[in-house]
DNA sequence: CTGAAAGCGCTAACAC
DNA sequence: GTGTTAGCGCTTTCAG
């Protein structure tokens, strides 16, 4: 480990060190060709003797390119990214920029001022790409990202359109398969519990149970609508136990309303599977752990974040990417 | 929603609508001093009418300051980030951060090339300060960032060294609540789990359990090492079970080996809580879940996130904070 | 209170 | 292959 400098050592100071002017040291540093073979390596070893970083912010300025990008989570509840789900997609992006120059900045825009923030993001390029996750449905903030000069991908496909770049799982796939399996087991007569609504996740997945079920002939009129959250896995599962009791399984949209379904199952008396059959969705890490453990539909979340960054590289490239579906399956446990 | 300029609006342009000089525009928008009022509403509806952002890069250029500081995970495992633990930090920072200009970079320093640009952060002031969560006890880049000229906030404290500057959880006070609740409880052949032991949160809760039992007058000697996994979590019970099956209690370092002991301990015919009562530590939402519900230390993550934060402000501000500890707390559900 | 001028550190045309 | 010269857009002395 070399000795800290104390102050920022400067190009000029490299080419003073190296003898040469300030641009052969310049190009030399941009590895770009016309420098000979010995200046070339004068400047490496100046570079290493001195310590020298470039400096990134003036840089940034002379190339009008700021060298980072931003995943954007625009929410209307702060703590929407306290979901594990995040961070899996975080350690998919960073992932992939660990091998590019670019630095990852966070923006959760959640109160106005986030709010405000990412959408100067979007108007004044201080950023060379967003990826954007939105949270809910009528964002406004979506429909001018995709507008944008700044290069965005979304994650995830939102409910009101559907962007120009985007990757996403395939929730309706997803949720078909869940609901076939439950199909297959002998199941007649199979509710759900959906996520909002205004999510694209939400709809998709409500989607491909319907379709589902019309292909098996059965009745999909067995519906409550949760919010993806435990305690509304919760009451809609109420819902439907008051309103539909001859029920015999559940698709319900997301493992956390899954593990409130599953108590108020219990404390009904109803035994799962036996009684009623349980597919979830996203298999998160306690759905192994629920009691029976949770069936349920897995999607990349990794990938989904890998391939965010991707594509994002891609559209700063200048390629013009399409439009990406993750594949889901079925993990299956024993609460079917 | 105003329309969306096209190119980049410079600060000029602001001038020559108001019809004053690049200073007084400049003055206006930093809002300084020595500006009359009627320039200043000039300036003002210029601002406005052009829908002018300044550009931060050139302003960072011109003030040497960067406008973000970074919060960077050194981790050998890039998998660690995905722990839900994480999301909840950056929940708490985020909400500090979201009301000062400044932006979060996220990097997480797992590769050697994440290592290598962590190192270039803190050597040269790219940024205008850092959090740092170090993973693990050697990482040579913890002892290089507490001296480093950029201000740096640990969260949570190396085994190796004290930082100048961390924030904590009560680790040692946490876990001899839950050892003593144990005792309380009766219990007389208290093992334990630990975590990692090259980290702070690993030797601080084995101490806190080793304090406990000293205090009571009891055998501290049943002691398995994991991972703070839950795979490791299960191997260390079952070398437990085999070195010491007298057992009648287990104050297990992390609830994710919790998990993983308590499956063991299930196979092994052992019911909870009444042949061998648990404890776990983190209080993450799966610890409701687990059957029986488990006991467990909350630490109030989202305030190790935010005041971090703080203290990153008040150290960008000049000023000296002293270490923080936060305080941790017994909730108690089924598994004792 | 005001504006001109000199940078911040780097890149990129441009002539040689 | 080489060095000189303008900037990138903003802040900040410094005279007036």
């Amino acid at each position: 480990m070399t000795e800290i400098p104390k102050r920022q050592v400067t190009l000029d100071e490299v080419a003073e060190r190296a003898g040469v002017s300030r641009s052969a040291a310049s190009r030399v540093i941009n590895n770009a060709p016309h420098v000979s073979k010995a200046k070339r390596e004068a400047v490496r070893r100046a570079v290493l003797d001195l310590g020298y970083v470039p400096n990134a912010t003036a840089r940034a300025l002379a190339t009008q390119q700021v060298g980072a990008v931003v995943l954007a989570i625009s929410s209307d509840n702060p703590q929407a990214f306290a979901d594990p789900f995040f961070a899996e997609v975080v350690v998919g992006i960073s992932a992939v920029l660990e091998e590019t120059e670019l630095e990852l900045m966070l923006l959760l825009a959640t109160s106005a001022r986030g709010q405000t923030r990412l959408e100067q993001l979007l108007r004044t390029r201080q950023t060379d790409g967003v990826m954007l996750m939105s949270m809910h449905g009528d964002d406004p903030l979506a429909a001018l990202a995709d507008k944008a000069e700044v290069p965005v991908v979304f994650g995830g496909c939102p409910v009101t359109f559907e962007p120009r770049y985007y990757v996403d799982a395939d929730n309706r796939g997803g949720a078909r398969l869940a609901t076939e399996h439950l199909v297959t087991l002998g199941r007649t007569r199979i509710a759900t519990i959906t996520g909002r609504m205004d999510e694209g996740a939400g709809t998709a997945r409500y989607k491909g149970y319907q379709e589902a079920l019309a292909v098996a002939g059965l009745d999909a009129g067995r519906v409550a609508h949760g919010d993806f959250s435990e305690a509304g896995g919760s009451r809609a599962m109420a819902e439907l136990l008051a309103g539909h009791p001859d029920l015999d399984a559940v698709f319900v949209a997301s493992d956390q309303m899954a593990i409130g379904a599953l108590r108020v199952l219990k404390d009904a008396g109803r035994s799962v599977p036996d009684d009623v059959a349980i597919v979830g969705f996203n298999d998160v890490i306690s759905a192994r752990h629920t009691e029976p453990p949770l069936t349920t539909v897995r999607q990349p979340i990794q990938s989904l974040g890998r391939e965010m960054a991707r594509m994002l590289l891609g559209l700063i490239a200048g390629e013009t990417p399409t439009p990406l579906i993750l594949p889901t399956r079925l993990i299956k446990r024993s609460s079917t």
